[in-house]
DNA sequence: TTTAAAATCCCCCAAAAGGGCTATTGTCTT
DNA sequence: AAGACAATAGCCCTTTTGGGGGATTTTAAA
């Protein structure tokens, strides 16, 4: 009978609106809020023994902060979904929710229903996303192919060696995979360095490459 | 009477797409689709000297594809949304569309409604993705940090020097940043090598940040 | 056809990186 | 007090990098 609800946990130290979840959840047909939590430490002593699909996540809490934990529960439960729900949309706060596992991201403003209906896109594979989230996101991406101003005066050839220089490859090792000497490498990889202004691959690859 | 219109153009080689899209679009309260072209060549010619809100872009275009033309037309309208509007759905085609500037990114299963809502969303500054699209892109992100398996065995010394690296220091560069000798710097990278188990600064940062 | 740009290769040489090994000094935990 | 670990530093040695040149050939453009 309830093998298809959804199961949700919700982690919140502000006693409102962890309830109000907890209510709206538990009232609407095809969900199941069966644990809640104040803070991150209670949270990570009870639920890595639960199954559970979906875990509301806030980010600002007591002690430990959201993030930190969602990262250590990641590891003991690999299969749920996490979804970070939070005033915060700086830059950082996104990325490393992201970066460390989350795969859904609310503002705190998303009304119930929105919310229902992100944990049930969740819960189906999808990365429900505020839309001002997802752009933030997606500008974080923009540009980190090749920084097109200097890139664009590399020829193919030479772009083509940068890939391995970013691979971490040898000079050596880029010879034989292009049938071509190793000194033919090194003339490459001289031109390159001239036209990024850079002394060593480590620079070239940050310039040529976001990071 | 139509500056608060949103307007659009759309490129795509599939006449009866194309056509759809145009009525849906002229059809609907609040949008204009000013211009259409069949293929990339022709939008780069002619888009650039217009003005437009937002450039609907399929990516399977005869000649040049949708992502090489939003990418080249993106640089000389940097104020234009563009959403790359498409079958494919893979992770080379979704990374490389948003790496070069695109904000948003359908499958072309996606309804007439939903479309509409997207574009508006666009235009208001979100960045719409279908749902798989955004899961996608989300786990592109996920251990991006640090990959906790191998960094946590990295004493706080030994991630601090592993951070200059990043940025390309000279082994006497970073003694000097933190007043230590360059054989302790060795040392520590040797170390840092160790655990991780490469043997150069590439492949070090390769494996410690996920690039 | 003349020119220019790419791609190819070689030599010399110095600086940097990295492997291996040892050793001292703290600090913390048993 | 003993053991473990981290941070520090040094020495010897090899490989890799990267900076200078210069040279030839292929390809594309003017």
């Amino acid at each position: 009978m309830n093998e298809d609800k959804i199961t949700v946990s919700i982690v919140e130290d502000t006693d409102i609106i962890r309830d109000a979840l907890h209510l709206v959840i538990n009232g609407s047909e095809g969900f199941e809020c069966i644990h809640v939590y104040a803070d991150a430490e209670t949270a990570l002593e009870d639920l890595p023994s639960k199954e559970v699909d979906v875990v509301l996540m806030d980010i600002n809490l007591p002690g430990m902060n959201g993030i930190e934990c969602m990262a250590l529960l990641k590891n003991e439960m690999p299969d749920t979904q996490f979804m970070m729900c939070t005033v915060y949309e700086n830059d950082d706060a996104i990325f490393s929710a992201l970066e460390s596992g989350a795969t859904g991201y609310l503002l705190k403003r998303t009304s119930p229903a929105q919310i229902l209906e992100a944990i049930r896109e969740l819960h189906e594979g999808g990365s429900p996303m505020s839309s001002e989230i997802a752009r933030r996101v997606v500008e974080g991406m923009h540009g980190r192919k090749m920084s097109s101003k200097s890139l664009e005066m590399l020829t193919d050839r030479e772009k083509e060696i940068l890939e391995f220089l970013a691979k971490g490859f040898l000079y050596k090792e880029i010879a034989t995979e292009l049938f071509i000497s190793k000194e033919t490498v090194k003339s490459h990889i001289h031109n390159i360095y001239d036209k990024l202004h850079v002394q060593t691959r480590t620079e070239a690859l940050n310039k040529a490459f976001q990071r």
